[in-house]
Order: C-alpha cells, then sequence, then structure tokens
DNA sequence: ATATTTATTTATCAAACGCTACAAAATAGT
DNA sequence: ACTATTTTGTAGCGTTTGATAAATAAATAT
C-alpha cells in the first residue's frame, strides 16, 4: 500500500529525498547558518509545501538529525559489520571513516553529528537528547560486532566489547574533526595500523 | 607603557576579559546563532564600540577564536605539561579533558573549537585554516612532553611522540563530544585507565 | 462534467538581524 | 577655561530571515 493513490494534486517531491538535502545543507552550514532560501533550493521544495511536510525550520532539522541518525546504511558501520574477519573489519571501518569524513558526496566534511549538530546542542532544545541517543547507540552497534566476534572465537571471551567500542567510536571523533578542518585523507590514515592493532589488544 | 594614559573618553571594557565573554557565546551558540545582541550584552561593550575595537562579526569570530587557541593557559595541556611523571601527567590530561568539557564556568559543554567552531568550517572563510594550525600546534605541544620523558629515560628511545599525541588528541576530541552530548563526567571516566595505558604502550 | 481534495506558485509579511549616524560624555593637553 | 580627542549611549538604518495568504494547477471521486 506504499504507492496508494491519493485525491489531490501529487507531491513534486520525495519525503525522504528531500530530507536528505536537508541533512546536507545543515550539514554544511549548520542550524542558524542554513537559510529557508537555501532549503528550499536544495530540498526543490517551496516554503509552502516544506512547512506543510515538515512543519517549522526547528522541525525539519529535529527530523533531518533523526533521519541521518537512524540511517541503518552508514558505510563506516557497514563496513565493520559486513567483514566477516574482525580485523579486517577494524581496519575497514576506520578506513571508511576516512573516506566518508574527506570525501562525502555533498562536499561536507567531517560528519553532520559531530562537526554540524554538536553546535546546536548548546542552545537548541531536544539537540543534546538527539545527540546522546545517537551516541549510545553507535557504541552499542559496533560492540555488538565484537560480541560476534567473540561468539566465534575470533575474539577472546574476556574481549571488553563495549569499552573498545567506545574507543573506536572516540577514535573516529577524532579523525572527523581533523577532517573537518580539510586534513588531507592521506594523514588521517597515517596511524591506521597501530589503531587498529590498539583496539583488538588483549587485555 | 601599558598603561599609558591617552586622550580622551577612556574605555569602559578591557579587551581581553570582552573577548574572552564572546568566546563562551560563539562556544554556546555557534557563529550564526550568535547575535550581536548576545554579544553585546555579554561583552558588556555597546555596538559601535564593539565594531571599532573588533571590526564586524566575522573578525570578531576569527579574533575570538584565535584567542582561545593560543591559550597558553588551557587546563589540560598545562595538567600534562606540569607533572613530572608522564603516566601522571596522561592521566591529569585526560581528567582535565573530563572537567573542562563538563563543568566549564561558562555553562558551555565541550571544546569551542571542536564543538562549534568545527560547524562554521564548512561555510565561513578562514575557518578551517584557523582549525587546522591550532590542531597541529596542539599535536607538538603534546609530542614535546613527550619528547621530554624521553629525554630524561621515562619513556623508550623509540616511543613515537608524534603518533602518540595524535593519538591523545583523537581520543580528546570523543570525550569532547561526549560531553558536549550531556554525556556525565562519571561516564566519560570510565576507560580512563585503559587509555592511559594505551597512549604510553612500548612498541 | 463537475466537485472535491491536495499541492504548487507567487508575492509578500512582520520580526530580527548586522551594522552605523549622531550627539552627549569623559578624558588629556594647552 | 577652552579645545581636541576618543568612547559611549541611543536610536534607527536597510537587509535578510522565518513563515504565510491567496490564487492557480493537477489529481481522484461521483
Amino acid at each position: 500500500m506504499a504507492i496508494a493513490k491519493k485525491v489531490g494534486r501529487p507531491k513534486k517531491f520525495d519525503r525522504d529525498t528531500a530530507l536528505m538535502s536537508a541533512v546536507n545543507v545543515f550539514w554544511l552550514k549548520g542550524f542558524e547558518g542554513a537559510s529557508m532560501a537555501d532549503l528550499t533550493e536544495a530540498m526543490g521544495v517551496n516554503p509552502p509545501s516544506l512547512y506543510a511536510e515538515f512543519g517549522d525550520k526547528l522541525n525539519l532539522y529535529r527530523l533531518a538529525i533523526d533521519r541521518y541518525a537512524s540511517n541503518d546504511a552508514c558505510s563506516p558501520l557497514v563496513a565493520f559489520e559486513s567483514e566477516p574477519d574482525i580485523e579486517k573489519a577494524v581496519r575497514a571501518f576506520m578506513n571508511e571513516v576516512v573516506i566518508y569524513s574527506t570525501k562525502h558526496e555533498s562536499g561536507a566534511k567531517g560528519c553532520f553529528l559531530s562537526s554540524s549538530v554538536a553546535t546546536s546542542a548548546g542552545a537548541i532544545e531536544g539537540v543534546q537528547e538527539l545527540l546522546k541517543k545517537a551516541i549510545e547507540s553507535t557504541d552499542k552497534r559496533l560492540a555488538k560486532r565484537f560480541d560476534s566476534a567473540k561468539a566465534d572465537g575470533s575474539l577472546a571471551k574476556d574481549f571488553p566489547s563495549l569499552e573498545r567500542a567506545r574507543l573506536m567510536f572516540d577514535l573516529r571523533q577524532g579523525l572527523v574533526f581533523r577532517a573537518r578542518a580539510s586534513c588531507s585523507a592521506k594523514s588521517l590514515k597515517a596511524d591506521l595500523d597501530q589503531r587498529v592493532t590498539m583496539i583488538l589488544r588483549d587485555t
């Protein structure tokens, strides 16, 4: 029933595509830095349609954060989860982080949450909570992969999954911050080997 | 000759104090999120005086970034540099990062550069460069302390100072990001011991 | 065909924004 | 005391901003 025909003039835009365009604008310019004119243009949605579909600017922002944070297809996470060998998986994750934060198709550097949304956590209602949830959820998602590796014997039974998940995620923030400051992908990969070892080292 | 009396009505504000107040406002609200009304009020400087002293909003922002980035008194760095024992120094650094990013007197969470300036690096001329310089300078400042420890024999001669400096700084970004999302200081200290070990481990 | 529904388009609105003119006030030099 | 110099305080300038009213267009239902 997803494509059930409705009465009335059809929408000219796809909701999810438009929302992702909004993410890109907010990512590049921040909440206050992104004007409604920027958004309507990038999304291909006129102001009245935008307000009817997404509510006001703040609500659109929250929806954009939610859309981005709950993206199962986040490439570093997918790389980490889909590679069977745990060492290669960790390496693939870090590698994808570098690619993602330096060469995103939208042109925006870094990560939407850590390079852009973080700012608004200081002043905009509800953003802190969204960020916190996203962090906890990512920690858990990373830890789950370590748990799988423990289950199949690739990692020791006492491997501290959650601690190393947090470590991996924190290292990621460092890379992403450097990427936002336009450090080169090459420089970000300098310490990759050592960090993979570090993340997987026995206790 | 610093306090040489000048002709004309004296200024009502101290330049550096006002600049630090501007840092706090930008830290909390971001560049576009901070209005000139917010700034003039927090700084205790009327608009005409502000423009005469600091130029326009963008110039004030650049000055604020520079003031913050070149602060020799940054408490985590000072803690790291002043503690003679290298292990205690690393621990003190991480500990101060947690305190600094969760309990700053201004009420702002995180770090001005990584939680706030990073956003504007996407759209505001010159900010990327300022950020990159601040990162490189901090990497080097941290590495210097490791070099001292190598010189006095506390660390092995082949200890990779710069690599571990980058590691320490990247881990810091992770903590700071969590702090901005209002994670508790206690939760940020959970992995402190393991991370100190990690940073100092022999190659 | 006509009515009903929904979305689009265009043109704006009031409010907030960054910024500045202007006159009063406070200092030092003579 | 008077002049020159500099900063302050107030008020308001022209834009830009987030958001909307009204008319038009495109679909389905009967």
